[in-house]
DNA sequence: AAAACGGGGGC
DNA sequence: GCCCCAGTTTT
């Protein structure tokens, strides 16, 4: 059984699992790159629902670069409170902002070496941004993709950015979206990084590290 | 009380 | 590569 086919096995499963308030929900309320962009941001070290939460506070407060290019920090901490980071991730919000108004006409880069370029941005919100807002092939490897990559065999990897570039040439075109939605999921849901909920995994009788107690 | 959480940045 | 980062939740 090769990757592809443990990966459609996975998104079936994970398609008929009570929704979860992913913060893909946040961001897919609206196709906007910038929303998108802010919501991955601020889940950083936080929980769904608290990050779906604070998304909406700042939203209602203000969604547009150029307002919250001169909104005061402060109040944008207050806005996204309690998220974890949420003083250093208010202040990055301001600087993204303005970045985006003075150097890209106000609009989210649509690359990665665009996105990168901003304070606070690596390959995982980068790649979020370019997968969900502007549908262009990129593969979330958050830590849940990682470990699952290398407990299922597909990779053999030891940093996210090697397990991101062996998913791109292991995968079709296409699949990329299946592993945003579907295997960051799974991976927050089933195949978590202490004790994996093997029982309800429905690759337990295939994987080589059922009942694995570590986060290897 | 301590560990877990998760990604980015600086060196 | 390694260490640091802030604050909430889980053990």
């Amino acid at each position: 059984m090769d990757a592809a086919l443990q990966l459609s096995i996975i998104s079936a499963h994970m398609d008929h699992i009570s929704p979860a308030p992913s913060v893909s929900a946040v961001a897919l309320e609206r196709r906007d790159p910038f929303r998108i962009l802010l919501s991955t941001l601020i889940s950083l070290r936080t929980r769904d629902e608290v990050t779906l939460a604070a998304s909406r506070r700042l939203f209602t407060f203000a969604d547009t670069p150029e307002a919250l290019a001169e909104a005061d920090p402060d109040e944008i901490a207050r806005l996204i409170y309690p998220c974890g980071f949420y003083t250093v991730k208010a202040e990055r919000i301001r600087k993204i902002s303005r970045i985006i108004r003075d150097e890209h006409r106000g609009a989210v880069p649509a690359s990665f070496t665009g996105l990168l370029a901003l304070p606070g941005v690596g390959r995982k919100t980068a790649a979020l941004t370019l997968a969900l807002g502007f549908q262009i092939p990129a593969v979330c490897v958050d830590i849940h993709v990682h470990r699952i990559s290398n407990r299922l065999g597909w990779v053999s990897t030891h940093t996210p950015e090697e397990t991101e570039y062996a998913l791109m040439e292991l995968l079709e075109q296409g699949r990329w979206m299946e592993v945003n939605e579907a295997l960051v999921r799974f991976g927050q849901i089933i195949c978590t990084p202490g004790r994996p909920r093997c029982s309800v995994c429905p690759l337990s009788d295939r994987c080589p590290k059922t009942g694995v107690t570590s986060s290897r």
